[in-house]
DNA sequence: CCTCCACAGGAAGCGCAGGAGT
DNA sequence: ACTCCTGCGCTTCCTGTGGAGG
């Protein structure tokens, strides 16, 4: 307590009074903290929008529930168990339904003294076989350097500990789909059959795919055990959101601060195309932020409306920051350039950008790669066509308005000398 | 039907960073 | 201090290819 008047005091002698009380930002500031304090609220529980938020009942996919419940519950008797394969696109409710049955399987295990542990593992974000198995260390208590190890080294650990301490454990990978198609699947052959190795223990596989047509990627031996049961999860009906939707607002929203309508629009519009729980979910999270900030009484239409172009704008705003300076140059070199030009002009125009800035223009065949991951992010979209004698190249054509990458670029410090 | 363009995209390998083990 | 390990971004070298024009 005694700190905080201490820097409370250095503040203000320091930026002088006149700054604390007549400068007009901060009556703006004064502004943001009275609406805090006595503004009117909506949202009373947020955490319920929150995309790893686990709800006690999960409606509508009883049926995939008990599924996985069934092939799982031996493991409670200390049996082997199948291995499993989710499938379902996203926002269906795949990871979530994993969490749910894993979660309440750890409970039930709690209160037998089994020592099952749930391990987790995103292979987007953990996008490599160390990653994995360092997702895999942690669950089960052991500590792994994030680097220096040889995968073979890392695995025996992982062996050792989980046989000499009898540990059940059950392993989901998320987005299996996303490091099966760059990696090869080895890592998963040693995971997947190695029941014996682990014995007294065991580990039990369960994979979750958003991509139907992922076993393609897979080595046969490795599709055997890994899909000895699989269990698809179909989108929701535009009905089905709304319902989840009305369930959550019904926690989250204080009472009659949304509207009907909002609920409807809002699972409309990000329901509807693909039955995408999460991004519904996402929508009416950001609505109820947007509203509050309008010291709006009442969440309503509008609100969503002005969330989906927030969600839209931080999402280009992210992806244009967030990129390495040879693929913002290169981005430049797009919008420079006319659309549907190809891998060699483009490269042409991204050269010149790169001596005006100063930089080391990479080669041509890497910077088709960054091309494709590019347009993997959306910034661009490049099509292989072929021109027949003239040869087969990308057309590539920038989907973002070259205003907006103005305006983001204009204030780099490495590129605003381009604008 | 064949040729040949202008690349696509796979494979291998390099140098560096960051770390472990001895 | 030294060796060995992996990931990462990149280069070099390479083979593959759809189809317009001869």
């Amino acid at each position: 307590m005694g700190n905080r008047g201490v820097e409370i005091f250095f503040l203000v002698n320091y930026y002088g009074w006149n700054i604390l009380f007549e400068d007009e930002e901060n009556n703006t500031l004064d502004n943001i903290f009275d609406r805090a304090l006595h503004g009117k609220k909506i949202v009373r529980n947020q955490t319920v929008l929150n995309s790893d938020y686990i709800p006690n009942k999960l409606p509508f996919r009883e049926k995939q529930i008990s599924l996985i419940g069934q092939s799982l519950a031996p493991i409670l008797k200390g049996n082997k168990c199948s291995n499993l394969i989710l499938y379902g696109k996203t926002g269906t409710g795949k990871t979530v339904v994993a969490r749910y049955v894993t979660e309440k399987l750890f409970e039930r295990a709690n209160n037998n003294d089994l020592k099952i542990r749930v391990a987790y593992s995103n292979t987007r974000m953990s996008n490599t076989g160390y990653r994995i198995l360092l997702d895999l260390a942690n669950a089960i208590g052991l500590n792994i350097p994030f680097t220096g190890l040889s995968i073979a080294e890392v695995l025996q650990r992982i062996t050792n500990v989980i046989s000499k301490n009898k540990y059940l454990v059950i392993f989901v990978l998320d987005e299996i789909d996303y490091f099966i198609k760059i990696h090869e699947d080895n890592l998963l052959y040693e995971l997947t059959r190695s029941y014996d190795k682990f014995k007294p223990g065991s580990l039990v596989v369960v994979g979750i795919s958003n991509d139907l047509n992922f076993k393609e990627f897979l080595n046969p031996r490795v599709l055997s055990s890994l899909s000895e049961e699989e269990i698809v999860f179909s989108p929701y009906s535009a009905e089905e959101i709304k319902s989840i939707l009305q369930d959550r607002a019904s926690i989250a929203f204080e009472e009659g601060t949304i509207s009907q309508a909002a609920i409807n629009l809002c699972s409309a519009l990000a329901g509807s195309e693909h039955g995408d729980a999460r991004r519904a979910v996402d929508l009416l999270r950001i609505a109820g932020e947007v509203a509050e900030r309008e010291n709006a009484s009442k969440l309503e239409e509008k609100h969503i409306r002005s969330a989906v172009q927030k969600i839209e704008r931080d999402r280009i705003y992210d992806a244009l920051n967030s990129l390495p300076i040879q693929a913002k140059a290169l981005l430049i070199a797009v919008t420079n350039s006319n659309p549907n030009s190809k891998t060699g002009d483009i490269y042409e125009k991204y050269q010149k950008v790169c001596i005006k800035i100063g930089l080391e223009p990479l080669t041509q065949r890497r910077v088709s790669s960054i091309l494709s991951e590019l347009d993997l992010l959306g910034v661009i979209s490049a099509s292989v066509i072929s021109d027949g004698r003239y040869g087969r190249t990308k057309k590539i054509t920038c989907s973002v308005s070259q205003q907006i990458i103005r305006e983001i670029y204009s204030k780099d410090q490495v590129l605003s000398i381009l604008y």
